[in-house]
DNA sequence: ACTATCATACTAACATGCTAGTTGACAACA
DNA sequence: TGTTGTCAACTAGCATGTTAGTATGATAGT
């Protein structure tokens, strides 16, 4: 009922650039072109055109969809089709809590249990994202962002942490992906960011529980804007369904 | 190397009992029997018993495998086998954390934005746990200890919310079936049940969070305990490896 | 013109055959 | 007896044929 068109599977980014079995490096590919936007909210996914393209048969595919499906990257109609999800507040909001959940834990852990070789890779990092504003490298930016959040959970011991984290707020980092950053947004999250790296170099448990809330609360606002902006990505009648482990 | 024994598929649950796809069911069944301990840690899972006993062909059962491995209860290993995976101290603790993220966050949530309708609710749950235990109803507490967790993550209004708690700490529930229930351990349950249902009624957000926090930190401790005494369901020799989604 | 019915062309789900790689046992040998 | 090489049996991974259910569009009836 709503846009029937299919995917762009010459879109899909080669499954020789990844690694494993086929299954995996198939759910890979499809799963960076969904977060990429490159397969947009409510596109069809047929299997047979994505077979062509990366020269498998729909076995490994079909196995692929069935993770996008469990972590809710895309709608599986039984006997219908397969589509890629569209975005849902709900879903989003309830990732964003996820998230912050474990962030929160995480800077706490960390605060409590910070190695002086620790802070020293902390602040390495800090200081690069200083470097890369002056630079005005935004792509850079954003990849020592991601790798400032990812250095704390590894500092937990945490296996799984970075994993799990990533699968739960996997429809925010898709939204993520429409928010363009300003210089004014950029220049706010390093004092954010350094304001999270003062509380844990102090080993200031509270203090860096509450800067990480804050950085993270700054996000949300900007995704419900975007939803005013692009209503069509969004899926106001929410008949989506999702199985229960 | 280990013990190479095979896992008794007749202990399987009928997949009538389930509902959904071939796949999920056999998903579902092969979980429970793993939960429960019928498929022992290290045993082998082989798929042709698993097809003869449910009556199904390899397809749905090779797709439940695949999500079974995603979660972590099984190890594969490729054009080898699959086998139930140990016990792990490291990723226990590590779903002992994720929980704990996860549960305090929801108490804190749940203290802010109680409603009234939802502490009747909750008041009710304490009661039959108060009953439960008079009348010596451990199989019911157990229940009911399940509900009041269940509860505080539907009160927040996060529908995966509950279905990502449960997957993070797998491995913990599994551990937890081997714990034997005593009558003092239980008693101590419904008081710190109650101190955090008074927290979250008084709106107390820190001690609602303090109470939880006291009440999941009595759990780790008594599996170490396990650990000693039957390390052969452990893997002391960590050569699991999981992949990274 | 508008609605109800039915046939056709799709799809996911499932069954099954094939391939290649691992493992463990046994034999040949030191 | 201890070690090494070979082979047979087993496995997961993959390809492909089959089935059954859904949606869409043509057609007939009003």
């Amino acid at each position: 009922m709503n846009h029937p068109y299919d995917i762009d599977a010459t879109r899909l980014p080669d499954i020789s650039t990844f690694e494993g079995s086929l299954a995996q490096r198939v759910y890979q590919s499809i799963k960076q072109a969904i977060l990429a936007l490159d397969f947009p909210p409510g596109a069809n996914l047929r299997k047979a055109p994505i077979c062509a393209q990366l020269g498998v048969s729909r076995a490994p595919v079909a196995d692929a969809i069935t993770r996008l499906a469990a972590e809710g990257l895309v709608d599986v109609v039984p006997q219908s089709g397969t589509r890629v999800s569209y975005f849902s507040m709900d879903e989003i909001r309830e990732g964003a809590f996820l998230r912050e959940a474990l962030e929160l834990a995480t800077v706490a852990k960390v605060a409590r249990d910070l190695t002086e070789d620790q802070r020293k890779k902390l602040s390495r990092n800090v200081r690069l994202q200083e470097l890369l504003i002056e630079d005005e490298d935004i792509a850079g930016f954003y990849h020592a962002d991601e790798e400032f959040h990812a250095l704390l959970m590894a500092f937990t011991g945490m296996l799984r942490l970075p994993d799990v984290a990533q699968t739960v707020s996997l429809q925010v980092s898709r939204a993520r992906m429409l928010l363009l950053p300003t210089p004014g947004r950029i220049a706010e999250t390093l004092a954010e960011h350094r304001a999270i790296f003062d509380a844990i170099s102090a080993h200031d448990e509270r203090a860096a529980q509450d800067a990480m809330r804050h950085h993270l609360g700054q996000l949300m606002p900007r995704i419900e804007r975007l939803q005013q902006e692009r209503p069509q990505l969004f899926n106001l009648n929410p008949q989506n369904t999702r199985e229960a482990g």
